[in-house]
DNA sequence: CGCCATACTGATAACGACAATCAACACGCG
DNA sequence: CGCGTGTTGATTGTCGTTATCAGTATGGCG
């Protein structure tokens, strides 16, 4: 049985007031932060429900660590995202889709799945060289 | 200044001479059963150094692992990647490049990139369901 | 309302991938 | 041949994630 808990509410309300992609330390800092006392591995848990449950996405950082946010959930989509603020976009690639099938099929792929996302800087970030964080 | 030694060789070489994507340690583990004295660390290092100079591509597993595959070098592809034997297809995707692009700059964002993968099960793997190991 | 079964929690240990360390070494050059 | 230095490789450390396991809270039921 499923059992309602406060903590599973917790993580899915912190992810849902969060614009962009954060991982599962940074999401349960946050939580401790706000004076929760919810542990690491239950919000572990809890992103890995949310994601399996189609609640979440999840997505992978340069550095291999598990990013989380909140989704539209039963809609397939991409993200746009800024590489510097981590601000997100929902995107919807229909053409995409068509081509990654046409394509998985012309090569005789079946049950073609895919990845797709696009990172970028945002229209702030772009105007605001100096919080790229590389100053000489 | 860069030296010529055959440990670069050896991974390039182990590289090239794999039809899909491998692991750093896999690829470690294979040179040592070859006869190599080769250590891990340098695999890590050639590989980084191969992907860095565009000899070699790589792309995360689910588990999080980067997994590293020779490619045509300066030349910008994708991947259409068997999900049950590796298998890997270089794709081209002019299309999904420009359609990138435009989504980034109708939301404003700037400097675009992104990642695109499709993963399937190759004709091969497609007509044998027994290889797909969770018979059930 | 209180009890019980059990799913859940959470601190910690285990684990795996990867990066850093550092002495020994080989390559290339004079 | 001998030197300087980039490279190697065993090992250690770091970091993210998962497993462990006893304690706890949840929710149904008497």
């Amino acid at each position: 049985m499923k059992r309602n808990t406060w903590q599973r509410e917790a993580v899915r309300d912190a992810l849902g007031s969060n614009e962009g992609f954060v991982s599962a330390q940074g999401l349960h800092q946050g939580l401790r932060e706000a004076g929760s006392s919810i542990g690491l591995a239950t919000v572990y848990r809890a992103l890995a429900d949310l994601a399996t449950e189609g609640e979440a996405d999840s997505l992978q950082s340069d550095q291999g660590e598990s990013l989380y946010r909140a989704c539209t959930p039963g809609q397939h989509h991409h993200h746009l995202i800024c590489r510097n603020c981590g601000l997100t976009v929902e995107i919807e690639a229909d053409a995409v889709e068509a081509w990654a099938h046409e394509v998985a099929s012309d090569n005789g792929f079946t049950q073609a799945s895919h990845i797709v996302d696009v990172f970028g800087l945002c229209a702030r970030c772009s105007a605001s060289p100096a919080a790229l964080g590389h100053g000489a």
